[in-house]
DNA sequence: AGCCAGGCTCTCG
DNA sequence: CGAGAGCATGGC
């Protein structure tokens, strides 16, 4: 038996769910997709699954958001409400983007690009852990190979939410990695040594060594180097962690090879990749949203967007 | 075929 | 210390 409950959202203005959404275009729709309009992902609140599928009804500048929420028993008002929350903190929905267009509305480059992707925000991950072995997976190797291997991950050690007939997997929790032996984890596709920073980063986890959420809304720095500690993260993969897992846009990884790319593209004439230094000193006039002003990059390359 | 992708650790000189 | 090898998969 599957219980559906229907939410709308009213987002800040402006939203663009479609923009936002791109990267997960070609997602496993088991794990989390974009597919038709529609934004999915099973999403793990205080132990119970929730699937939620998330709809654009109206326009970037009145954006309506349609939220339905598939479970096995039926959601309290307070679940629903969490549920809520996440789905909200996942495209951050309740950040204005009006005074980042406000900032960079000098810089040519930027403010061309944030009117051809207005509404853009960059989807974030449900929990700090989530982004933390999201970034370690995405070490060296290209997106699209990381992508098929966090989809694994998913789908051999996350827990099952079964709604009208088909089986959806929600992201694995800390204790499930642990379970899983490093060779299992490994067979994701994962380096043995991966997998291993993964399995550890569990446990640090799980036995409270490390307690991730209470970093949230510390100095940048102080995060960075607790980050930087656990064995197999260094400066880049705490930095996205932060980006990702705590909704921080103005962290700039700006080790990040893609990050350096497109930046030397839009603002270097792209014949070579930048350096981080440099990646950094064109980043400082992005104020506090030099992380999403990157990713404002990204998503503009990816959409072959010249100028 | 071989190099390179949204790095990091370990080893060696 | 700094430099370099090694690592997983998949696209080119």
């Amino acid at each position: 038996m599957t219980y559906k409950t229907v939410v709308k959202i009213e987002p800040l203005a402006p939203f663009d769910l479609l923009q936002s959404s791109l990267v997960f275009a070609t997602g496993d729709r088991r794990v989390k997709s974009f597919q038709e309009g529609c934004f999915s992902q099973v999403i793990n609140i205080e132990g119970r699954l929730v699937l939620v599928k998330l709809f654009s009804e109206g326009e970037v500048d009145k954006p309506k958001l349609s939220l339905e929420l598939y479970s096995d028993s039926e959601l309290s008002e307070r679940t629903i409400y969490q549920t809520q929350e996440v789905v909200s903190q996942i495209f951050s929905l309740n950040m204005p983007l009006t005074p980042f267009y406000e900032h960079v509305k000098y810089d040519r480059v930027m403010s061309q690009i944030t009117q051809l992707l207005r509404g853009f925000k960059f989807p974030t991950l449900p929990t700090v852990f989530e982004a933390l072995v999201y970034a370690i997976v995405e070490q060296q190797i290209s997106i699209k190979v990381a992508r098929n291997i966090e989809e694994r991950l998913a789908v051999m050690f996350g827990n099952t939410l079964n709604a009208d007939g088909t089986v959806f997997f929600a992201f694995p929790t800390a204790s499930a990695l642990i379970e899983a032996d490093v060779e299992k984890i490994r067979q994701a596709g994962l380096s043995a040594r991966k997998a291993s920073y993964i399995h550890e980063a569990a446990q640090l986890v799980c036995n409270e060594e490390l307690s991730l959420e209470k970093l949230q809304g510390q100095p940048l720095d102080n995060i960075v180097s607790v980050l930087d500690d656990i064995r197999g993260v260094g400066v880049w993969t705490a930095e996205l962690t932060i980006l990702r897992g705590m909704g921080r846009f103005d962290v700039l990884p700006a080790d990040d090879f893609g990050i350096r790319r497109v930046i030397s593209r839009y603002y270097c004439g792209g014949e070579k990749t930048i350096s981080a230094i440099e990646a950094r000193k064109i980043a400082e006039k992005w104020g506090n949203w030099r992380g999403l002003a990157a990713f404002y990059l990204i998503a503009a390359e990816a959409l072959n967007i010249q100028l």
